[in-house]
DNA sequence: GTCGTCTCTGGGAGCGCTTCCAAAGTTAGG
DNA sequence: CCTAACTTTGGAAGCGCTCCCAGAGACGAC
């Protein structure tokens, strides 16, 4: 008789009340004596019964799951060499666990990934999808948002601003960045940024450039944003800008490689070369000497990016937000 | 008529078969002509047809999805300042690519979270779990056998062995860092260790007093795996043993904490003390000096994990994974 | 007493799918 | 030509749930 998991069906029959009334019990619905949702609620519980979601979805359409989609390849070195990835997840998590809704995980910006996502999208399963755009461009976008599913980013992409987006004023987190090495008296500051096709790295130079104003030619190089692309680039930088007295380095892994190419180029820091990174990453304050970076509220941005998406979902109009950075000042510049 | 999402009975029709017909296309079942079948094929490519997975899971009680559940607190510093997590996440990716399996992520351990998973589990929604148990003991685990599901765990807890799990070999790693202080003629050697209701704190201890053999007491102090308890574990130690010449830390960042205390009290590494840490996270060849540490292939903790959880979906009954660990050396010992 | 109005309940319909069964068609063996 | 397999098909049943509707009471106003 009682084979498997408890249905509502036998919830209503222990209950002596038909499957509709068990049904506005549970869901919480008015229009119900107390007599009746007292016995019903017994009755779930004495069974322990758990409405099943499958048959619930495929009536509501809801499925109380959203989606966290990581574009990008799914080894990319950024997604474990920086904690970024972890700590937005703690702060979409932080956000969820306030509300029903479950955290998918999806990798990867290949034709499989890519296949699978919009697959679960319109197979119905997936209640909104939050975009973590760690490449420039990237044609998933425009995939999530056909398929009609509220869609929030966190940081804008190359090709223009998305409706919906969390992000750090990253450009303004590199002018305060750069002013300060300029209110410091230092006359030739050079710039590592990463990847050309970055939105991120666009936005961070754009910053420096800023704060620049329109002086002599910038000295910039690219790199990759990690720590062995920083430590070529700032020996390359040595070679060719001996006479160089500070570097921004677009990200604290890069500025940890070049911390390193100036150690070993035996130039003193903060003495002969003053560095600042940007992201604030937990070992910033660690490195010798410890390092002067912009930080960017990257928990604060998953929080956002699932507060924006709940609004959604609940058919509100919430606006995109562009969150603070500021610059923390410690001693390698 | 062609409202919202094609249904298998459209695609039945446009085809001229029935929807059983059409249902064994779709899913690749024998017994269907191949006329039959290209013209289902046919019709599912012109309506862009998704079978309704909330529909199909009603039938045949299966979701295609598997958790990965994080216990403990959601917001562990463990979580964001190493990259173990992401680590593991990006290597059960890699399996689960090659399935039709999705990932559910659950943070947190708190009542809360555990209502929720264990409905999702019996809200039959969930196929199977992996659980990273990263404190010591936790009743998550049992709830998650007893919920019938096929449950994974990486690493092992303090209350016996799981009955699948795939750990790193915490003890053997351990045990060859402090061999090799030793045979570098290390004499007074101390660690410093994981919280105490820690398994991993355990095994590494244990490999710790492998290599020690039951000589002089051996000094352990400890700590708590960070940066922060590492450098404050080293400052306690080096003012209650100031002849010890090597460290091994049972964690990279306890390790470099423990190489900025002694950086300020003017030892030198590895002259004066030499330092072991563990894990051998990114940053490790990039610490001043490079930081000899264990190796543990974290990524392909989470591969083995994905991988066991599939096989015991197919009805398999795999076996128990201790993966190996090894000693990198680099300049710090 | 009659008429609304509001509260509460039962039960049918149906979400989109798989699964089963019976029937029809096909093939080969005797 | 008949029988015993096997192949192929259509269609009914039903997974567990929510939604809707009709109807039964209860209550006050007229």
């Amino acid at each position: 008789m009682k084979r498997g998991r408890p249905t509502i069906e036998q919830v209503a029959a222990l209950a002596g009340v038909s499957r509709g009334t068990a049904s506005r019990v549970v869901n919480d619905e008015p229009y119900v004596s107390a007599a009746a949702r007292a016995a019903v609620l017994k009755a779930v519980r004495e069974l322990g019964y758990v409405p099943n979601q499958a048959a619930r979805s495929l009536v509501t359409r809801t499925h109380e799951t959203v989606a966290l989609v990581v574009s990008g390849e799914a080894d990319d070195p950024r997604l474990s060499e920086d904690p970024f990835f972890a700590e937005v997840i703690v702060g979409i998590n932080a956000v969820l666990a306030e509300t029903d809704l479950e955290l998918m995980l999806m990798l990867g910006a290949n034709e499989r990934a890519r296949t699978r996502l919009l697959r679960r999208l319109r197979s119905g399963q997936l209640d909104g999808v939050m975009l973590l755009a760690l490449p420039g461009a990237d044609p998933l976008c425009r995939l999530a948002e056909e398929s009609g599913a509220p869609t929030v980013y966190g940081g804008r992409t190359m090709d223009g601003e998305p409706r919906y987006f969390v992000d750090a004023d990253n450009r303004g987190g590199a002018r305060k960045a750069v002013e300060h090495l300029l209110v410091q008296g230092r006359q030739r500051i050079v710039t590592i940024t990463g990847p050309v096709d970055n939105e991120v790295t666009h936005a961070r130079l754009s910053g420096c450039l800023d704060a620049l104003g329109g002086g002599a030619d910038p000295v910039v190089m690219h790199a990759d944003f990690l720590e062995s692309g920083g430590y070529q680039a700032m020996q390359s930088l040595l070679h060719a800008h001996p006479d160089l007295d500070a570097v921004f380095a677009q990200s604290d892994n890069m500025a940890a490689g070049a911390l390193r190419a100036l150690r070993e180029a035996g130039r003193r820091v903060p003495d002969d070369v003053a560095v600042v990174g940007f992201d604030d990453l937990p070992w910033a304050r660690h490195t010798a000497p410890p390092l002067t970076t912009v930080n960017q509220p990257i928990r604060a941005m998953g929080s956002e990016m699932a507060r924006m998406l709940v609004a959604l979902l609940g058919g509100g109009e919430p606006t995109s937000l562009i969150l603070p950075t500021r610059l923390v000042l410690r001693e390698s510049a």
